[in-house]
DNA sequence: CGGCATCCAATTAGATACTG
DNA sequence: CAGTATCTAATTGGATGCCG
């Protein structure tokens, strides 16, 4: 694991793992798809490549994704969900309809214009 | 709403309502539960007077929880859940079954010692 | 009891430039 | 393309003291 420090519950060992600032959005948008560097920059263009960089690292600390370099010129990295970061996918799912629902409670229109919503 | 920034997609619109540093595990304490806030501070020891009146402002502006202040003498002041914030128990369960799943996993035992889990 | 005000230390995040 | 390095700006969080 990333850290070695004690969670006092469940919740705030979950948190720990999906609380970081971009963690959520990058997961999601890892369902079913395998994604390089500039594509997740694109789908997630409020982090700066440092953002993006740190996040993706400890996520991959932490055994949710899998980083896959290709030593080919220019270079080639591919991002994916492993088992354990498929096992959140239905708290992400969760979180989404949570989102759309309050959208649509308040008549905003859903933002969202990829496919993966 | 407690702030009026756009959002890209509805993960981010749910995570900016518990993305705060002790929002899950405030939310989790109040479930089926009113608590004052010494007994609040109890819950989440790690949270400083100071951060745990932070979050518990934010979660209140954003309609998910309802502060009721009693005028007594020694004070009194009630937190308890409203309907938007019961809406969030399914993600909250999902949280701590995944965070509970993951130390069954490692033969780690639940530090969780209050009933609520 | 349930906070708030103030000050300060520490952490985080943005901008910019650069590289294999 | 996929980052890293550096510097700086902004934010966060802790400690302390005080109050109705």
């Amino acid at each position: 694991m990333r850290t070695n420090q004690t969670f006092s519950c469940p919740i705030e060992a979950a948190t720990s793992f999906i609380g970081g600032k971009y963690k959520t959005i990058i997961l999601w948008h890892l369902v079913n798809e395998t994604l390089r560097f500039s594509e997740l920059q694109r789908a997630v263009p409020k982090a700066t490549p440092k953002m993006l960089t740190q996040q993706l690292r400890e996520l991959e600390a932490d055994g949710l994704i899998r980083r896959v370099v290709y030593p080919v010129v220019p270079p080639k990295t591919e991002y994916s969900l492993t088992t354990l970061g498929e096992s959140l996918i239905p708290i992400l799912e969760g979180l989404r309809n949570w989102g759309a629902y309050y959208f649509d409670e308040r008549g905003i229109p859903n933002p969202c214009i990829d496919g993966n919503q």
